[in-house]
DNA sequence: GATCGGCGTGAAGAAGGCGTGAAGACCGCG
DNA sequence: CGCGGTCTTCACGCCTTCTTCACGCCGATC
């Protein structure tokens, strides 16, 4: 998760920096409200943290110019409690508006609420299609002809490990690492048998194979893109 | 637009009604959390207004049953101006939390922009059908062939986890920390007495599932779609 | 054309997870 | 203090899944 912060105070910046990078947000900051309208634009962040008094530009206007090509979740910073400035704010386009001095837990779980609904359009992972054969990576489904297709952990491993790797040649050891954990690396016998059971379950004929390739004395290449 | 006003105090209630109809809102108020859940399904409003401190249920145990099959933009008002509430009211789903007493303007302001980012997605249902059997889930009511299915807290918990993420692969850590709390993660033997305990009283069979399908070594998952 | 290594196939033993039944622990309530 | 409901825990067959082995086939190599 990305997001720009819009404040002209150094001290404000850092503090914000430190705490969002420790839960793993990635943080871009700028001084100036024209810098941030740009941010927005080049940048793609998911949330604008937003200090109302910029030196440059209002901070209304420039939540005004970000609403104008942008949807992107904006929580206004500002030490201004007056009411009109709220209502300005929040009825120029802004999500949220939070008086400073602010306690960092309220910032990070009203940013929460605030990337939480803006959800619902982000593209969740697809579903996968090769021919009848479906691959649901989000519900850990999949389907052929319409019918569910039952697959052990094991089995399901595998077929994730080839198809988020599509037209790409795997080899054994990366496989078996990847499947069967660290310590694994040389049994190609394991691979054998569930690339067997895989193909068998998908329907796919190891002497002329739709899904799963073999490169004999390497490794396995799922075929190279969602077809149909 | 139609708000739904969740308040014990009937000057608040009073007031808010008041101010909202002036700006041209449909205006219902309730005086319990159980009265505001059941309202959110049966109204359906455009936006939800919930104070905290109810006497009969906990405010964010609202938010959170209300977010088992409601989108509504939720606005939490409480006299309470901790840190941990307010936190604990926004990761439980709500979506903007004004400590009282509040300005009625910024309310207004703030109502504004809940619900100018509010999806236009459909309602979604608040009473599910499974053949013969029914799951309100505003209600906390389920009914089998007519007669209504007692189940405790935990079945009813494990129950709610399940039916909301449909068709989705839910992990035994996953279902543990969602129904038992997050210290829990490798307790299976809590899931399989749970699981058999919901197919008994729902009427599902295990070795032949309509309802909650098996995924040995990996977890349980609801059937897809609400069917009949 | 013979040898050899790698692959696909089939199958079987071993290990672990699941469903089941039941019993004890815990808790709120009268 | 007793009681009913609920939660937690245990032991026991059964079945799925994992692991392992043997064999035949094919292409590569010499």
């Amino acid at each position: 998760m990305k997001v720009l912060v819009v404040d002209d105070e150094p001290q404000i910046r850092r503090a914000l920096r430190t705490s969002l990078e420790a839960h793993d947000y990635e943080v871009v900051t700028v001084g100036t409200g024209e810098e941030g309208v740009v941010g927005v634009a080049d940048l793609a962040p998911d949330l604008l943290l937003l200090d109302l008094g910029l030196p440059d530009v209002d901070g209304t206007e420039v939540i005004r110019r970000v609403r104008a090509f942008s949807e992107v979740p904006i929580i206004v910073l500002s030490v201004r409690e007056a009411q009109t400035d709220k209502v300005a704010a929040l009825d120029a386009g802004a999500d949220d508006y939070v008086t400073k001095p602010f306690a960092m837990e309220e910032l990070l779980a009203r940013a929460r609420a605030a990337l939480r609904r803006a959800q619902p359009d982000e593209p969740t992972q697809p579903i996968l299609r090769f021919g009848s054969l479906e691959i649901d990576l989000a519900r850990r489904l999949v389907t052929r002809e319409g019918e569910a297709v039952h697959l052990t952990p094991t089995e399901y491993a595998l077929l994730e490990a080839l198809v988020t790797n599509p037209g790409k040649l795997l080899t054994h050891q990366w496989l078996l690492r990847r499947v069967w954990g660290q310590g694994y690396g040389t049994e190609t016998t394991y691979l054998r048998t569930y690339v067997r059971m895989l193909r068998k379950k998908l329907g796919d004929d190891a002497s002329s194979p739709a899904l799963i390739i073999t490169e004999p004395g390497v490794g396995y290449r799922w075929v190279a893109e969602p077809a149909g």
